[in-house]
RNA sequence: GUCCCCAUCGUCUAGAGGCCUAGGACACUACCCUUUCACGGUAGCGACGAGGGUUCGAAUCCCUCUGGGGACGCCA
């Protein structure tokens, strides 16, 4: 009988959920999802140094921003020091971990004259002999690591990876002052939680052997690891706050749908055919964690926002309207009496972001305070008067059939009363009441706005073109 | 320094020995569509890091080199 499937996320609140974490806890989430399993999210905060209560809600935030929701936890580390502590009596009582009284000063000779010889530094296990306690020496604790031969496990993503086992030291697992360190905290974790499949980024692939090992001796089977390539910034070397390194919860900010961060996120490392756009749906169902990469993958912005992009267009309007409204607030812009939604459809396929969308939808809000100079020059003229002024008498007569339809009926029987291309009549109009030569079809825009707004606007460029005859 | 991982267009990727004249996507350049901008469409630009093997045949398998990344903490 096959065993659920179990699945973490463990990240360690020291500092924000950035895109790498997304990334790693999206594959965790997918992987559970497509079998049926349990996602489960582990607080990884033995480092009382660096923890911090604002990092946790970070993470926490951001995971629902995404909606990579949990079935379990959040669990916290520091909530099961007993059990630690438990876990490490047992090992030193079965002799699997002993006491060392190395100073700091001693270790950092010991690594110092390692590096000297070409070696890679490790811990020597002078203690591990030792039965006398140091008198006034706080000691550490230590795993007794097995001699010789090899630590080998099969990654899902990799394949075989071998280590030999005098490449690992013995790691301390318990800290003078009382805490439990990483690689012992996981793999009690892993165990106690029952993970079946540990899915994470390969820099851990160091610390891989020694888990395996930690598991082995408190007598449990390793679970199945999965390493993940690393992502980078945009010009290709780490993701660091210096490059690009934002928080999820930033990309909310800048008016990203989650959906299309996850699908952006998702083919980064995955791929599925030639195909680039999943919903989560289909994320889910097609998820394989042997179609992983092996290969770093850096990040690239064009294609970040061209996948936002095609995410809003597949959105309704009215959907997108409360993401809009905050984008709106965001600016400065409180807005009522719109209609948000069809202000969105408008918008949607025109630009990248909710952000975009909002500060491209401002003049539905307000009269702009002038026209782009450029649209105003060609379009605004004098000679523009004549014309502009009669579509306002043609758009005035409309009084409730302001639709979309009207309008455009409208504006296309003086188009060819006047012999002009649509084109002609539209742009001096849109200059007129959005201020710049780019907008929505002017059908749309002009209904939109409605007729108030629309005849006081162009009364305005009116006076404007006669100003300047 | 030692160990581990990685290597296809600028970037994300397809590719499981012949289907590869190496496909798709973003970006870029033209053109088409069009009431602007977009969206959409068509075309173009553009890559198997190098060298050795194995094989009738290698982007694909093996080795070496080179390049990149990671780890080596009483951080996670």
């Amino acid at each position: 009988m096959r065993l659920t499937v179990r699945t973490r996320f463990a990240p360690s609140p020291t500092g924000m959920l950035h895109i790498g974490g997304a990334r790693t806890a999206l594959f965790s989430w997918l992987y559970a999802r497509r079998h049926g399993g349990t996602f489960i999210l582990r607080i990884e905060d033995t480092d009382r140094e660096r923890s911090t209560e604002a990092a946790i809600q970070v993470i926490l935030d951001g995971m629902r921003w995404l909606g990579l929701d949990a079935d379990e936890g959040p669990y916290f580390q520091t909530q099961r020091y007993p059990r630690y502590r438990e876990v490490i009596a047992g090992l030193l009582a079965s002799g699997q971990a002993y006491h060392c009284y190395c100073s700091k000063a001693e270790l950092d000779e010991m690594r110092a004259a390692q590096l000297a010889r070409h070696e890679k530094p490790r811990y020597d296990g002078r203690c591990r002999n030792r039965s006398a306690p140091v008198p006034g020496v706080e000691p550490v604790v230590r795993f007794r690591n097995p001699v010789g031969g090899e630590v080998e496990f099969h990654d899902v993503v990799h394949g075989p990876i071998v280590f030999q086992s005098q490449e690992l030291d013995d790691l301390i697992i318990l800290r003078s002052d009382g805490n439990p360190t990483y690689n012992f905290c996981v793999a009690v974790d892993d165990r106690d939680m029952r993970i079946t499949h540990v899915i994470r980024g390969d820099d851990h692939i160091n610390n891989t052997p020694r888990q395996i090992n930690l598991l082995r001796a408190m007598g449990a089977e390793p679970p199945v690891y999965a390493h993940l390539p690393m992502i980078l910034g945009a010009d290709g070397t780490k993701l660091s706050k210096r490059h690009g390194a934002l928080s999820v919860l930033e990309y909310q900010t800048a008016g990203y749908l989650p959906r299309a961060l996850l699908n952006y996120l998702a083919r980064l490392g995955w791929s599925h055919g030639d195909q680039e756009l999943f919903t989560l749906e289909e994320m889910v169902s097609l998820f394989a964690l042997d179609q992983v990469n092996k290969s770093a993958a850096a990040l690239n912005p064009d294609k970040l926002a061209w996948t936002n992009q095609q995410h809003m267009m597949r959105s309704a309007g009215r959907s997108l309207a409360p993401l809009l409204a905050t984008q709106l607030r965001g600016l400065g812009v409180e807005p009522a009496g719109v209609d948000l939604g069809a202000i969105a459809d408008s918008l949607k396929e025109r630009t990248r972001t909710l952000r975009e969308m909002a500060e491209a939808s401002l003049f539905f809000f307000h009269e702009p305070d002038g026209y782009e100079p450029k649209a105003a020059a060609k379009f605004l003229g004098p000679e523009a008067g004549p014309m502009l002024r009669q579509a306002r008498a043609e758009l005035a007569v409309l009084g409730p059939q302001w639709t979309a339809a009207q309008v455009h009926a409208a504006l296309e029987s003086l188009a060819g009363r006047l012999q002009l291309s649509l084109g002609k009549v539209a742009q001096p109009l849109r200059v007129a009441v959005s201020g710049s030569g780019v907008s929505p079809p002017i059908d749309t825009t002009l209904a939109i706005l409605g007729p108030d707004a629309v005849l006081r606007r162009l009364d305005r460029a009116i006076a404007r073109a006669a100003a300047r005859s």
